[in-house]
RNA sequence: GGGCUAUUAGCUCAGUUGGUUAGAGCGCUUCCUUGACAUGGAAGAGGUCAGUGGUUCGAAUCCACUAUAGCCCACCA
């Protein structure tokens, strides 16, 4: 084996092996299937900390279970993302120059194509980067064909089922983008602005213009005085007495001159502002709702692109409504009409892609009917059909689902699924394709002759997770009834991150159960977001975020992949900063060497045992150690994977291989009488460990496994089973016993104390010394092993209780004594050990109350009281110990 | 305005159903390098588990309130 390891090579080399070999992809057959389909990255997008984090567990899991026997299936593929995609590339065209109107629609969308084969491939192939073991055989996008022929079945299947339906309605309006966005596309985000007291002089008053007004006006507080110029009333709450003299009156719109009634509305909050607000139905959602209730006309005083209109007035028109905010308050204010601002803090909506101010507008928008289809998705998971983990996140679930709004579906882009519904006059078709439509029109209206060119297609396109809502079961080929889809649908786990459980994992559910009438997944696994290192979100903009592929260049995959399952709890946010990736590339380098020192030994030893000849007389009682070490090892990861704790599985592997295996076995064995024997278990434990670390660090962990000769080159450690520890016989056979495994621990304590007095009493390792034990035990056998690991000269055992008085620590395995022999500062000694007797002064006073008390001698459990017995017998002895020591220092 | 979560060593976090003298990694201190690995080994310092009150023989763990931080939802102009 090479020096060091060089992952950068092995991670391509095995990567390209695995995909070549077709390791990824599986068929169905007789084995469980076990599948899981992966969140889809925007096909605009780049990987970053959060993709890692997201793929990494998927990956654990995955290979984890394809280890265990299933047939697994994870499949992989990007998401088309509407505006986002449309965005790249009208900034593209920007840069020539040019609109998208400039090319046309079919121009244009042969431009983002065009970029999609070009650029599209990028985030596809930064995530083979990370190991990912996806069936790119199986590799899918949310506007391909299939795709795009379930969306248009299901617009259809809902059109007629009653499910959706065309609407005229205030929606959220980017006008950067040129779109209406759903509710959930708008981030609410505070916003330190003003609150302005404009007064409307009062129709049949003495009231008149500039330095005249007075009483005989009211006051109205709005936070968007640019509005002011679509007004259709005013309103006041119907209990307000204040008012209630003047509902019914007339106001006088400032600077048009317009009269507008006052209204009375329960809507109103008394307590608000002047208790009086205006309203404007088609710019604002509540005042829309108004507007329906008294039958105001809504005047729409914007274009599109959220500049003013004509209709805005004269003067406004062609303003951006920012601009005109500013004009407006001008003119209000030499005019009279304003009595006076204040600060004001609200929440503004923004586009969550381009992040400019959202507009209220008024417009003809599809909508998904959302109550029916929620309902059973909120019973499959009250009935434990489907689990969240962990489960607190179910109430949100329920909570949102509760409240759910229809969900505003078309969007006025030209990169999407187009609307599968013609128009012909006042008719509308929905079909899956024009000809349907065609043929429908044609019946309709008798006319045989009708042509494709009669008919006008809706200009708007469905919200991109109109195709992704059907990603479990689109991308296994519905709506064909394909073995794929009978085989590996309802997938298994889904996990995703917690800002997508609303736009993805609840729209999943309703559309699985409601299309296939069984829910997508059987457990919805949720985790955190990564964080910078101040708890901040990465972002771009700030420059805070950490480049994966940096990472990986730096160092390793591997080592990302380790050091983020590490440091995540599913339970929260995860911070991260750029050294705890040192974690996991030290760890890759520890495996490399241990595996070069196996090799080493190997060639030196020469022949090694056989491990399925041993017999319990030919270990000793390390090796039994290390075999039951491994066996707990198996145990522990299987039900940690099992129950998602990722990290806690990251800890294990890490202090099984490390701890266990180098530190310990690996020391005892460059000793051991007989290495023959010990290689043999080192053999077989470090394979083991390799498959048990294979789920987190595949690469390395194959790499060693060739190197080592576990594997000939045509096999991967990928379809090696997952280790489950030995069988019952071997167990018997070899005398695997929990005695021996608790007696191995207290012989490592009483090392760790002899190491511990060495460091009190500043005695170099490389000295030898005098120790004496003092126990009852039977530890003849282990006085060679001890003599090395302690160094020691001489050990001397003599019967637990002998008075020596020597420097010592007490142990479960007996009492250590250092021989000082010249030492040392006794005034320092002295004062050392009375703070410790003060110490266990302490802990002896309240362990002898406790004690003393009979309700916890009477209620707790047998063992916890014999255990506290115990503690606090060794403590007293210890005590005796030091009061002999410090008799020394004196 | 509603809801959720967090608060444990200097930092990032574990601590599974209440019973440890509260742990890990990094950082820090001391010592150790020709013998797999200094991206290493050994030992150590460092915490009244945010605060207050309660339940209990016993609380980091359960309950209530408070404080601080973060997130989500929500139409108060």
């Amino acid at each position: 084996m090479e020096k060091q390891y060089d992952a950068k090579a092995a991670e391509a080399k095995w990567y390209k092996f695995w995909e070549d070999n077709g390791h990824f992809h599986e068929t169905p057959d007789t084995r469980t299937p076990y599948s899981v389909v992966i969140p889809p990255p925007n096909v605009t997008g780049i990987l970053h900390m959060g993709h890692a984090l997201n793929q990494t567990i998927q990956d654990i899991i995955v290979r984890w279970r394809r280890m265990s026997g299933y047939n697994t299936l994870w499949l992989p593929g990007t998401d088309h993302a509407g505006i986002a995609t449309q965005n790249v590339v009208e900034k593209a065209l920007k840069k020539e120059g040019k609109r998208r109107q400039d090319l046309g629609r079919e121009k244009f969308l042969e431009r983002v194509w065009d970029w999609k084969k070009q650029y599209g491939g990028t985030i596809v192939h930064q995530q083979r980067m990370l190991g990912n073991s996806t069936d790119w055989a199986r590799e899918r996008f949310t506007f391909d064909d299939g795709c795009n022929k379930a969306v248009m079945k299901v617009f259809k299947q809902l059109f007629d089922e009653g499910l959706i339906y065309k609407g005229n309605y205030i929606v959220n309006w980017c006008p950067r983008c040129g779109t209406a966005l759903a509710n959930d596309e708008v981030e609410h985000e505070a916003n330190h602005g003003h609150l302005w007291y404009v007064r409307y002089p009062v129709v049949g008053s003495t009231a008149g213009v500039k330095g005249e007004l007075n009483k005989d006006y009211i006051v109205v507080a709005t936070t968007r005085p640019e509005t002011l110029p679509g007004d259709t009333a005013v309103a006041v709450n119907p209990k307000d007495e204040r008012f209630a003299a003047i509902v019914g009156k007339n106001v006088i719109l400032p600077l048009t001159g317009r009269e507008i009634p006052i209204l009375a509305d329960d809507y109103v909050e008394k307590e608000f502002g002047t208790g009086i607000v205006k309203i404007t139905p088609a710019h604002d959602p509540n005042d829309f709702l108004v507007g329906k209730r008294h039958g105001l006309e809504e005047i729409n005083i914007m274009t599109d692109d959220g500049h003013m209109n004509e209709l805005a007035g004269e003067k406004y028109c062609g303003m951006d409504r920012f601009e005109c905010r500013k004009a407006l308050v001008a003119d209000l204010e030499e005019g009279g009409y304003l009595d006076h601002i204040e600060d004001y803090d609200n929440q503004v909506g923004h586009c969550y892609r381009c992040h400019e101010v959202v507009e209220s507008r008024l417009s003809k928008q599809w909508f998904v009917k959302m109550k029916p289809l929620a309902e059973p998705a909120i019973e499959a998971v009250k009935s434990g059909e489907v689990k969240f983990v962990p489960k607190r996140w179910e109430n949100i679930y329920f909570n949102w689902m509760n409240n759910i709004q229809d969900w505003c579906i078309s969007r006025q882009l030209w990169w999407g699924h187009r609307i599968p519904a013609w128009y012909l006059g006042e008719d509308i078709f929905v079909a899956e394709t024009a000809e349907e439509a065609l043929k429908a029109a044609q019946e309709k209206t008798g006319n045989a002759a009708l042509t494709l060119n009669d008919l006008e297609q809706d200009p708007d396109v469905l919200d991109t997770w109109f195709s992704s809502w059907l990603w479990p079961f689109e991308t296994l080929g519905w709506p064909e009834k394909t073995e794929d889809l009978d085989y590996y649908y309802p997938t298994a786990d889904l996990v995703t991150a917690q800002d997508i459980i609303f736009f993805w994992v609840a729209r999943m559910m309703m559309a699985g159960i409601h299309f296939m009438k069984k829910p997508p997944f059987k457990n919805i696994v949720i985790h955190g977001i990564v964080r910078a290192a101040d708890g901040s979100k990465m972002s771009k903009s700030k420059g805070n975020s950490l480049d994966p592929l940096e990472l990986i260049s730096q160092y390793s995959a591997d080592a990302l992949r380790f050091s983020i399952a590490l440091i995540t709890s599913l339970d929260c946010d995860t911070k991260v900063n750029k050294e705890k990736f040192e974690i996991g590339r030290n760890f890759t380098t520890k495996i490399w060497n241990a595996a070069k020192f196996f090799e080493m030994k190997t060639a030196e030893v020469g022949a090694i045992s056989k491990l399925d000849t041993l017999k319990a007389e030919d270990l000793s009682s390390d090796d039994k150690h290390m075999l039951i070490a491994t066996e707990k090892a198996c145990e522990k990861m299987k039900a940690i994977l099992e129950s998602y704790r990722i990290q806690d599985g990251a800890l294990a592997v890490y202090d099984f291989f490390w701890t266990q295996i180098c530190d310990w076995y690996v020391e005892y064995l460059k000793d051991s009488p007989n290495k023959a024997v010990s290689l043999a278990i080192l053999k077989d434990v470090f394979y083991k460990a390799l498959k048990l670390l294979h789920p987190y660090m595949p690469f390395v962990t194959e790499e060693v496994a060739h190197q080592l000769g576990y594997l000939n080159a045509e096999e991967t450690i990928m379809k090696a089973d997952y280790p489950t520890g030995y069988s019952a016989a071997e167990k018997a056979e070899w005398g695997l016993t929990e005695e021996v495994y608790e007696f191995v621990n207290s012989k490592r304590e009483a090392i760790t104390a002899l190491r511990a007095l060495r460091a009190e009493y500043k005695v170099t390792p490389s000295t030898f010394v005098k120790v004496s034990i003092a126990t009852d035990k039977d530890i003849a056998g282990e006085i060679a092993s001890l003599k090395k690991a302690m160094r020691a000269e001489s050990i001397e055992v003599v019967p637990a209780g002998a008075d020596l008085a020597m420097p010592s620590k007490m142990t479960a395995f007996g009492t250590v004594y250092l021989s000082l022999e010249g030492l040392v500062d006794k005034q320092a000694e002295a004062k050392r050990i009375a703070g410790e007797l003060a110490k266990l002064a302490g802990f002896i006073k309240t362990s002898e109350a406790k004690l003393s008390n009979e309700n916890f001698v009477a209620h707790a459990p047998a063992a916890v009281v014999e255990d506290a017995r115990k503690k606090l017998a060794e403590n007293k002895e210890k005590v005796q110990q030091l009061e002999k020591l410090a008799k020394l220092f004196a």
